[in-house]
DNA sequence: CACTGCTGGTAGACACCGTCTACGAACTCT
DNA sequence: AGAGTTCGTAGACGGTGTCTACCAGCAGTG
């Protein structure tokens, strides 16, 4: 009846995703998924032997969606590097801030072991994006190109978290993440007027 | 009979930061607490309404413990504001590292509706005593301090969550964080020959 | 066609969870 | 002694994730 006939596997992911976005995190229960999926509780075990395999599916697709969001971000961007950072960044913070159930969901620890969300296809390629500006940009001073990536990635992410619990909003007083975003940028990679 | 006679609530939730400590976030719930404590899995519905309060009392105790850890910390650090720094960034992100499941609940979004975790008592107290050290270091052409201290706090969790998350490690190759926290004091305040 | 075997989903049980309510023991105060 | 309050018990309810037994429908074979 319904135009697409995807297989159980491909819809119970994609209801999951949906209900991450729309209603966060505790929303995302196998059986909760199973219902608006319209099969019985029973039936996601086929293909996802627990509840956490099928969340790590779910951040997976965050994954897949932030990835194609910088991608997006880095054909629109000009050539200048230190440009490209900048937009990386701001689609960085911008997804974190749009889709806050969804960002915690990707980056719970819980989700690792044994293999279920593995690092290289999940973080390691945004963080090699980001390396390779970095790298196009740091100055002879600086330090090594992995760790000063890594050390402004961390930035990105502790503001995108932290802002989010509210914390540096009332630290700073500010009200959006722009300043910070800024003098994150400034000072790992020198002020923009140099 | 035994010998400290504490009252029910503060035995709860040091039985829950006990817990939280030694076996993590999914340990901790109201009803294995209540079992260790020794009572009924009603009883703590008396002192706290609701799970999430009990866990926002656990997460206090965890604030609490930080701050003293960085308060001792700060006491025995000289005078050097630079190097006040670097002891206070080493104490937060050692106790990230030791006691990861209490620093994950800490900063749970969910334990702070509705006033139960105030972060005027919790965070902000470590923030200030951030601030006023960067402002001491701070250069004239750096982002005001508020933004400055805030961007490298954001930056400290960041590197935090991450190590722990595993990405750091993969991405930089490191084995430990010492570079990180390094290039990120470095970037915020500058390089420490100058 | 009849029979077999498998794929993919159902349905019920189990233990555990957080919450709610009724109850009762023990204590204080007059 | 009697009344009221404090504080914990005990059971029920609906929800969860996991496990197991079952079975409808289909494919392939004789």
């Amino acid at each position: 009846m319904s135009a697409e006939e995807t297989g159980l596997r491909a819809r119970l992911v994609a209801v999951g995703v949906d209900l991450v976005l729309r209603e966060g995190q505790s929303a995302v229960s196998l059986r909760e998924i199973a219902r608006r999926a319209g099969v019985s509780h029973g039936a996601p075990r086929r293909y996802f032997p627990t509840h956490v395999d099928l969340l790590s599916a779910i951040a997976r697709e965050g994954f897949a969606d932030l990835t194609a969001r910088v991608e997006e971000t880095m054909r629109d961007a000009g050539p200048d590097p230190r440009t490209r950072l900048v937009a990386l960044a701001r689609t960085y913070l911008d997804f974190a801030a749009a889709h806050r159930g969804m960002f915690e969901l990707m980056f719970r620890h819980d989700l690792l072991g044994s293999g279920r969300l593995r690092l290289r296809e999940t973080s390691l390629p945004l963080f090699t994006v980001l390396a390779d500006l970095v790298a196009q940009v740091r100055r002879p001073t600086d330090a090594p190109a992995p760790v000063l990536a890594g050390a402004l990635w961390a930035n990105l992410h502790g503001i995108a978290q932290l802002w989010a619990w509210g914390s540096l909003p009332l630290a700073t007083g500010a009200t959006d993440d722009d300043a910070l975003l800024r003098a994150a940028l400034d000072a790992h990679l020198g002020p923009t007027l140099a």
